[in-house]
DNA sequence: ATAAAATATCAAGTATATATTACATAAAGA
DNA sequence: TCTTTATGTAATATATACTTGATATTTTAT
């Protein structure tokens, strides 16, 4: 599935893939491909990407409505 | 890094890493290097270990303090 | 309308997450 | 003591994340 909440974050931040891709150490293709939903990050990487763009794992990789919880 | 969050919520559900290993599909030893901090799991694994714990991913792989936010 | 920048996507290669099998240790119970 | 359960760890194998290099399309600016 898409992951538009780390697309969002990278346009509030108005920086390109390229650029945030470069900012946690990955090609752009790695960051088009998450954004796409077309793979599953590492963990290390989903957190390099929260830091550079000040969120946290649960702002960028967690579906609230896929939890049970309430 | 050591994941002692894990191994915390892990008890507190009283199941053993075999147990929570089959709940989401991988095998025991992939649960013990997790807590073990010996390497770095897929974002997809992650969502499944919370799901199965009743946390999110910042309950247990979140490190609030290596945030520079603040 | 044209150029430049950003994104999508693909094929082939490398690195590493995860599986499988196995052996070892410690704790708990019979 | 002997058995069972939980855990740690290691070797080899396989699946897949991620890279590299390339082309194509879309978006934005001039």
């Amino acid at each position: 599935m898409k992951n538009l909440k780390l697309k969002v974050a990278r346009a509030e931040y108005d920086i390109s893939q390229d650029e945030l891709a470069k900012r946690v150490g990955v090609t752009r293709q790695t960051i088009g491909m998450i954004e796409a939903g077309k793979f599953n990050p590492s963990l290390q990487l989903c957190i390099a990407i929260c830091k550079a763009l000040g969120k946290t794992l649960n702002d960028l990789f967690w579906e609230e409505n896929s939890n049970e919880k309430i």
